[in-house]
DNA sequence: GACCTTACTGAAAACGATTCCCACTTCCAG
DNA sequence: CTGGAAGTGGGAATCGTTTTCAGTAAGGTC
């Protein structure tokens, strides 16, 4: 499991963002910010509408779904899609990010950053021509303990 | 956009796989690999179904599903989620294939292929104790013609 | 070729994830 | 205050996909 980035600094951030885009602050939003900046790993709409119902924060689901799209469209979340079900977690702001290894027997996942797969991609997107602003690599197989061996 | 695959082969392929695996010819199925065949890039479920009723195949979509899911198992077809919809495509026997830039402005999507890449997520897999058996690699931002400059 | 078993199929219902709609609340400016 | 716009929650609607079920047909057996 990888360490929990800084949280405090990424809330900080998307909030200061959320700001400067002229959106109002409070509400069902900051709840959203609030649990992302907490969770180092990736979450689904749903899984944190149970989280914040859990913690007595009432949000709707459709107001979740509202907040991740507004961090989304302004970069503040990565959205990943993983069998059909969107998924998302905090965006560093500093650009660095990781991608995902995902067993197909335990379902877990995995996380795995390397600078040589950035520097590849970057160099494809140029060979191709496309200003490339992102990009998911996953990969799918039997984690250690799924196939030992 | 990448010169369409021998198709008389790999419908060939996929359909002596079928019998393989001791499942019955004729049919939904035949459809499904036949109009795959044809097509060089990547298809949705619906748009299968779509097509194969233009041409006066008159397929069920659940049956078009039910295809894809044993075309998959079988790793005859590759499948990819974009934007939260399963997109499939033919597999070649080989084990060579390639990975999609998709522009965030006029949705085309186009193909690459990269040995570097290939070696890279292998040894990523490696490196991980992952024993890999797939893997997705999306670029996402603006292509040549959408993005001049 | 007739028969039987069982896989396969299509249509419709069921389903889960996501989006839309609408009435209600909250925030802010005047 | 007060009015308007942004934001919200809940439920209805939508979309892609899966399941259910009754009917069809493939493949072996006689």
């Amino acid at each position: 499991m990888p360490a929990a980035p800084p949280s405090t600094t990424w809330a900080d951030h998307a909030r200061s963002e959320l700001a400067r885009a002229g959106l109002r602050t409070g509400g069902a939003r900051a709840e959203v910010v609030g649990l992302l900046a907490e969770q180092g790993c990736v979450l689904s709409a749903q899984a944190i509408h149970e989280r914040l119902r859990e913690a007595d924060r009432r949000v709707g689901l459709a107001s979740v779904y509202r907040a991740l799209d507004v961090l989304t469209t302004l970069k503040l979340v990565h959205r990943l899609d993983v069998d059909g079900t969107a998924c998302y977690e905090p965006a560093d702001p500093s650009g660095e990010h990781h991608h995902h290894a995902i067993c197909r027997h335990c379902g877990r996942m995995s996380a795995f950053e390397d600078p040589a797969l950035e520097t590849l991609i970057d160099e494809l997107g140029r060979r191709l021509g496309y200003a490339v602003d992102a990009h998911d690599v996953v990969l799918r197989g039997a984690c250690p303990d799924c196939a030992p061996r």
